[in-house]
DNA sequence: TGATTTTTTGAGCAAATAATCTAAAATTAA
DNA sequence: TTAATTTTAGATTATTTGCTCAAAAAATCA
């Protein structure tokens, strides 16, 4: 067992609650009194497990992939039917656009605020796992070209890069309060983008 | 003419600088301090004209939507070829993920930050911006779909929000420092938006 | 038990922050 | 000139910020 005074926080519990605040408020607007509170977590403990603001946060869109991001590669890698995990991925994409606990997107706000300054920069986070993410969508879709279920000569990473694109253009529209008809209208495009390469069901 | 002391400063261009930092930076980033010295202004002059930082972001984003936005909308309205023009505002986006000064894009910013508090929230300019380049970007299809470059039943305003959707994810992907393939791509995907609906230029 | 390790507690610090106070400087109108 | 008006100047203030110091508390191992 571990030798010293147990811990009296849920690491995990800690990590979630710290990404719903800076995917609510933005790193800089979120104080290290306010992360204090919301965790629970006295300040010296903070500091002593996680050494400074920067660190937590960084864990905390560590914490973040691995809880919002992974499963929905796992998704598209568990589906036998692999266009309709890309379907599956796209009509959830509303998510991320809502404005509740659940809404929202933590990596959206990373890449916004960016930070190339410093060489740990903690958008590299975001960048990783999101180069993940897009990795598994084009070998979904290039699974589904393979089971006849896309034409042949569509164009792969095109699709991936879209549909990507798209996702991170509905977290700013639905964080930016734009009406709730452009992220419907942003999922049927994505939808459509499918059903344009999807195999013997061509329109005009 | 105006009675006291002239200013010293040129309003507009002090109002450049302050979106090319807020742009750069985001809100909390930047301090009052870094506003003065880019801009030259002192800091009781800076007060004494915008009231606070948070006004002279107002008005940095108005100033911002006069500079960047509209340009757009009149780009688009200018253009005898409906079609041509909105080819034009698809391929521009890869300035918005540029790094540079004039890449980025503060409406992005200012969306993700969000700040849906206060009832003037600053954000709601970026809103109020989008919505008249959404309206000109719908009013520039259906032009479009009267000359018969597009074909008739084309979904005008699910294309337009697509489109529009899908520059807000080049501006966080480009920032974010995603490969400029996927920049590339999203922008391939717009024009092959307009593509499929082109009357007559039916593929497959 | 006593020594060791780790976490917690609570107070507090230096620096940066947004914002203000008072007064001087530069212009126009009378 | 004189008065009125507006902008600039420099110093300052109260608050908030991220962060640290010293010591007590709770566990394991000898």
């Amino acid at each position: 067992m571990s030798r010293g005074r147990p811990p009296k926080f849920d690491e995990n519990q800690v990590l979630d609650t710290a990404a719903a605040l800076f995917k609510r408020d933005g790193y800089d607007a979120v104080s290290v009194a306010d992360l204090c509170r919301e965790t629970g977590l006295a300040m010296q403990s903070l500091y002593h497990r996680f050494g400074d603001k920067a660190g937590l946060y960084r864990e905390a869109l560590d914490r973040y992939g691995r809880t919002a991001n992974d499963p929905q590669i796992t998704a598209l890698e568990a589906d036998d039917d692999a266009l309709a995990a890309v379907r599956g991925f796209v009509r959830q994409w509303k998510r991320h656009a809502g404005a509740g606990p659940d809404g929202g997107c933590l990596f959206t706000q990373a890449m916004a605020r960016g930070d190339r300054t410093q060489p740990e920069a903690p958008d590299a986070t975001a960048r990783a796992y999101t180069a993940r993410l897009r990795k598994a969508l084009a070998a979904t879709l290039r699974r589904a070209v393979g089971a006849g279920q896309l034409a042949a000569d569509t164009d792969v990473p095109g699709v991936a890069d879209a549909l990507l694109t798209l996702a991170f253009g509905v977290a700013v529209v639905g964080r930016g309060g734009m009406p709730a008809s452009m992220i419907d209208h942003a999922v049927a495009a994505g939808l459509a983008l499918l059903d344009r390469h999807a195999s013997g069901a061509g329109r005009g």
